[in-house]
RNA sequence: GUGGCCAUAGUUCAAUGGUUAGAACAUCGGAUUGUGGCUCCGAUAAUCCGGGUUCGAUUCCCGGUGGCCACCCCA
């Protein structure tokens, strides 16, 4: 009986409450909200800066392709294609995938357009948004955004060493300390022989069983992943077995010592790492990953890769284009924010030089306006707030947005052909001349800067 | 995908098995109808969702959702 009063009493409070409910994000989705905006604007104009120095055009594809692109080049059986990779039927029953990484649809861009009858290499410039299901923590999202450089057409150690070297200035330059993490995986021969020494060491006696449930899949479906599990008893059998660069062919061989050679005059810090394998089918010889150096001992197994890349000879002729070289990288713009952030990085400071109109009654608004158009085409960086109509609002958002000249005009001053003039930082105020504005303005900017 | 911690105004954080869930910052209004910053006064604004235990749940329990963290993997 009490129980049903109570229930009565909860459905009158919803329905007397019953709002609609509002909507919230997709989970792993963020809203980049207006402070956030300006580290994008600083991040980005450095990777525009660097792609624009060494020459790479910015392209742009669709962010849906078909799902087959990713799985024939990727690599059916990688986490990305498998695990991660938003897959759905479309109206017109074709599977399509939102793009979980850039290099395929790029390969795809060069191929489909004839790329090859450029002049070589092809550079290729990309900033946009990758999907993957993953589960969302810090610096991990289901969107995010990647600046991607890939050069097309270029076999030279050269390509590998440059490629690596922006990526490598883009941060340091932002202020953030990385390391570069190293290694060849070979060409399709050398790698051929590799992996099967590599397999007779695994069927060693008694390995296998040690072996953590996915390496056991490895073992069968890519055996290279096998040296980059980080499970403790992985890593132990791992102790002993043969490394690709020691099985390298005279020309990956080769081609490995120059990207090294480079790396060193171009005083680039690398870390040899024998267990970088990278996730992607298609990679050949050079493959790389951009880490965060940090102080902090403790953390250091939890870094996270701000990018990575490496080369990719064989897919461009994979995907059904001619056989021609290719490499590059992506790096993730949100993590690089992140970091950014977590080292208190000061931001440029406020805009210099705001002017700001303020009017008083609706014949000085409609001249106001008129003059906040002229003093906008002549060069001045003015701000208004004309939706408002008290002063006092005014010149708040005035004090807000730091300007350092308000202009005042009402009716007062209509009828006096004059406008009133004010110093934001001293509050003192004169009248002056309507005629005369531009010149009083310049006056009192060019004073301050002295 | 697996595991751990968490969920209160826009934000950061309080409090409570029982009258009205409290503060700071932010926002809006006023003190000041032609003058911002400082001050003072006032207002708006929250217990994630669903179920259970209970006379009574925001508090305890279960489930969901979301967040953070670790793993897998990656940017």
């Amino acid at each position: 009986m009490p129980r049903k009063a109570n229930k009565k009493a909860k459905v009158n409070k919803t329905k007397k409450e019953k709002k609609t409910k509002p909507f919230s994000r997709l989970r792993g989705m963020k809203d980049v909200l207006f402070d956030d905006y300006r580290y994008w604007e600083l991040v980005i104009k450095k990777a525009n800066d660097l792609a624009k120095i060494y020459s790479f055009k910015r392209i742009e594809t669709p962010i849906l392709e078909k799902a087959e692109l990713y799985e024939r080049s990727s690599g059916k059986t990688s986490d990305i294609v498998s695990k991660e990779m938003y897959v759905f039927i479309d109206k017109n029953k074709e599977r399509v995938a939102l793009r979980p990484e850039a290099t395929p649809s790029l390969v795809r861009a060069y191929i489909e357009h004839g790329m090859f009858n450029l002049p070589q290499p092809v550079k290729m410039f990309f900033l946009g948004p990758l999907f993957r299901h993953e589960k969302p923590q810090s610096g991990r999202l289901r969107q995010h955004t990647q600046f991607d450089l890939e050069m097309f057409g270029e076999a030279s150690p050269v390509a590998d060493a440059q490629l690596i070297s922006i990526a490598y200035n883009f941060f340091r330059e932002l202020q953030i300390d990385v390391q570069i993490q190293i290694n060849s995986i070979g060409c399709k021969e050398c790698r051929g022989e590799y992996v099967k020494k590599l397999l007779s060491f695994y069927k060693e006696r008694g390995k296998r069983s040690k072996l953590c449930k996915d390496c056991k899949k490895r073992l069968t479906k890519n055996p290279l992943r096998l040296l980059d599990c980080k499970e403790q008893s992985c890593i132990k059998v791992r102790e002993g077995a043969p490394q690709i660069v020691d099985m390298l062919c005279e020309e990956c061989r080769q081609h490995f010592i120059r990207v090294l050679e480079y790396l060193d005059e171009l005083d680039v810090p690398y870390n040899l790492n024998p267990f970088l394998v990278r996730g992607l089918d298609y990679y050949t010889k050079t493959v790389f990953e951009i880490t965060p150096i940090i102080d902090d001992e403790k953390e250091v197994k939890r870094q996270i890769s701000l990018g990575g890349g490496g080369r990719y000879d064989d897919l461009v002729e994979f995907m059904g284009g001619r056989p021609t070289p290719a490499c590059g990288f992506g790096i993730g713009i949100e993590r690089t924010i992140l970091k950014i952030k977590e080292k208190n990085i000061p931001l440029e400071t406020r805009e210099k030089d705001i002017v700001f109109v303020a009017q008083l009654g609706d014949q000085a608004r409609r001249k106001a306006m008129m003059l906040f158009e002229e003093l906008r085409r002549a060069g001045f960086n003015v701000r208004q707030s004309f939706t408002k109509d008290s002063l006092k609002q005014q010149l708040e958002e005035a004090n807000r947005i730091g300007a350092k000249l308000c202009l005042i005009l009402g009716q007062k001053e209509l009828l006096d052909e004059t406008i009133l003039i004010r110093d934001m930082d001293s509050g003192v105020q004169e009248v002056i001349d309507y005629k005369k504005i531009s010149s009083e303005i310049e006056k009192r900017l060019h004073n301050e800067k002295k």
